[in-house]
RNA sequence: GCCGAGAUAGCUCAGUGGUAGAGCACUCCCUUGGUAAGGGAGAGGUCGGGGGUUCAAGUCCCCUUCUUGGCUCCA
């Protein structure tokens, strides 16, 4: 029989009859790998683990310890999910289900019917029994014809919208027990691998994440090969919460909510203000250091301010609408940005080449908007107030002045403990130009000046295209909370195109007029969203320097109140001269 | 904004058509010189708001406000 090399991670290289599968090289391996393997790597790319190999080639074989071993499970488990609602619901059809950062899901069409959490119970005890049938995950290949044949009768308009999309030739199909699916694979070899299944809960999703068409019912889950993991992984969701910074938030009294004040609406109480105020005072103080003037500018502006910035056509129809006073036609907007404001400051008097840069910051408090469902306890409100500051400078500046803002984020980061952060860099759709307002050489060059300013500080960074704000790439700090949610906080943005809206000017060392480059930047974010992250960074338990409670006196038994009066009063008055 | 799930005492929650409940917190009394948890008593709710069905609604139906899980959005 025709023999092929199999080179495998540590180098060796192994010979099979051709044709041999990742599994069958497991088993030839030992019993207990091959009992192991979710699916395998060959030549780089995921394939089943019973998959033939026809050629030589290089081989992983994957297992749950891998991200692609646990992808291949989570995706297979979807199919079984699937599976598990056809049985359960005739007639279901079948959006997308693919594996995610943490699990798995399922857009599914139930036509009228609805999900509740209950239901969700019968379903993974569908998915359980059908996982102990062992039934294989086959892999077929289907011309286009015969796939969409198939989902023709199963009147499943979703697949059919799938394939309509996918080259002839390239197309498969897995099935497993009584359910096919148009898939890609690569998946597990049978069901029998997944021991514990929880369905954590349902959402809409709209089809092909497009708000004008169909919604979906989307059935999130998570599964393992083993029981005591999902028993931890639930543990771990139950300690995440405990963290919930909208939970601490209450229990330590340092924020609420009211209806009556508004969704969205942030009351800081007393314990809550302190906090904020010692993250204030620290970051005025770091600021000061750095060469920032602190200002402060109204709450509203007029019209004609946000016309002039751009953001009125942009945003007006979708923000909170004007304010206006008993002169006809005199409007004023609630301020969604500073910067417009700091613009007109910049203006007041003449500037010169020696000025610059010129770094304004502010504790700004602007209002916007933002769609009922996404407001999000403190990280996302529709008023909060930005550490903002703009820096107005030469262009030969703006490197250098953006390696100080780093500096300056990743300074703030250590001393808040924030270790575990990734820096975006987002830069504009290079397929979509018209969406953004400038130049073409100005965002070339901004976004240059970003990449080249974060490799020199040795920022690890992503480069994501189409992330950037409509006037200017930008360098964005993420962290994650406590429920592993990504939340934007430090932000960096380059603008080229509000100097030239506001006609921007300074006298150069030629005596002619020249246009300032803008930065923004807000190493917190916004006071709101920073403190939620820190809240469920720290567990509610802050560095002593920022807790509201930072002493507390015990008496040694009711009876006792005067002494310990005398001490709080005494703490009290120590803290406020220290200040 | 859209789809799902919710809203009962300050907090966490029970209450499936028949006199509104528990634990913690709170107030008062007793007890207590040692770190949030001793004993007793008490106060606190037009059950988010409005309408409807019913002899009778916290409970069933409709509308609305807010919260929440996602989706879309995010200057």
């Amino acid at each position: 029989m025709e023999q092929i090399n199999i080179t495998l991670p540590d180098g060796s290289v192994r010979q099979y009859p051709k044709g041999s599968s990742g599994l069958d090289v497991a088993l030839s391996i030992s019993e207990g790998l091959a009992r192991n393997v979710l699916a395998a790597k060959v030549n780089g790319q995921v394939w089943d683990a019973t998959r033939p190999i026809e050629e030589d080639a290089q081989l992983q074989l994957l297992t749950w310890n891998d991200t692609e071993g646990k992808g291949a499970f989570w995706h297979s488990s979807a199919h079984l999910l699937a599976e598990a609602l056809e049985a359960l619901y005739p007639g279901v059809k079948f959006g997308i289900g693919p594996n995610i950062e943490q699990g798995f899901y399922y857009d599914v069409d139930l036509g009228e019917q609805t999900l509740g959490e209950t239901d969700l119970a019968t379903i993974e005890q569908k998915m359980a029994e059908l996982a102990k049938q062992k039934s294989e995950y086959s892999r077929r290949a289907m011309s286009k014809a015969e796939a969409v044949q198939y989902f023709q009768e199963k009147n499943d308009e979703y697949k059919l919208e799938l394939l309509e999309g996918l080259e002839d030739g390239t197309i498969t199909f897995y099935q497993q027990g009584n359910f096919t699916d148009l898939c890609r694979g690569p998946h597990i070899p049978h069901t029998g691998f997944i021991k514990a299944i929880k369905l954590l809960n349902v959402a809409g999703a709209y089809w092909r994440g497009d708000e004008k068409r169909k919604q979906l019912t989307r059935i999130y889950g998570i599964s393992f090969p083993k029981a005591g993991e999902l028993q931890e992984y639930l543990k771990m969701i139950e300690e995440a919460k405990k963290r919930d910074h909208r939970k601490l938030g209450r229990e330590l009294e340092l924020f609420t909510f009211s209806e009556k004040v508004g969704m969205g609406l942030p009351l800081w109480l007393p314990k809550g203000t302190m906090l904020r105020e010692r993250l204030e005072q620290f970051m005025r103080k770091a600021q000061r250091r750095a060469g920032y003037d602190q200002v402060v500018t109204p709450h509203i502006g007029n019209k004609e301010l946000y016309v002039t910035s751009g953001h009125y056509e942009k945003y007006g129809a979708d923000s909170f609408q004007s304010i206006k006073t008993p002169n006809e036609g005199e409007e004023f907007f609630l301020k969604p940005m500073n910067c417009p404001h700091h613009c007109e400051i910049y203006k007041a008097k003449p500037r010169s080449y020696k000025d610059l840069p010129v770094r304004l910051a502010e504790f700004g408090t602007v209002y916007r908007y933002e769609q009922s469902g996404e407001l999000h306890g403190l990280t996302r409100v529709r008023g909060f107030t930005q550490d903002d500051a703009h820096i107005f400078c030469r262009p030969d500046q703006v490197k250098d002045e953006f390696k100080k803002v780093i500096d300056l984020v990743l300074y703030t980061f250590s001393a808040l403990g924030f270790e575990n952060y990734t820096a975006q860099i987002s830069l504009r759709d290079p397929n979509n130009k018209q969406k953004y307002i400038g130049k073409d050489e100005q965002w070339e060059r901004a976004q240059l000046d970003i990449i080249e300013a974060a490799q020199e500080k040795g920022l690890n960074t992503v480069q994501v295209e189409g992330e950037a704000a409509f006037y200017g790439p930008k360098l964005d700090f993420m962290v994650r909370d406590a429920l592993n949610r990504s939340w934007q906080l430090g932000t960096i943005q380059v603008d080229y195109n509000l100097p030239e809206r506001f006609q921007l000017e300074y006298a150069g060392a030629d005596n002619q007029k020249h246009r300032p480059v803008m930065i923004h930047r807000a190493p917190f974010g916004s006071m709101e969203r920073f403190v939620a992250v820190l809240i469920e960074h720290c567990g509610g338990n802050f560095p002593l320097w920022l807790s509201p409670d930072q002493v507390a006196v015990l008496p040694i038994s009711e009876n006792m109140p005067i002494t310990p009066m005398k001490c709080c009063s005494c703490c009290r008055s120590t803290r406020s001269a220290a200040r």
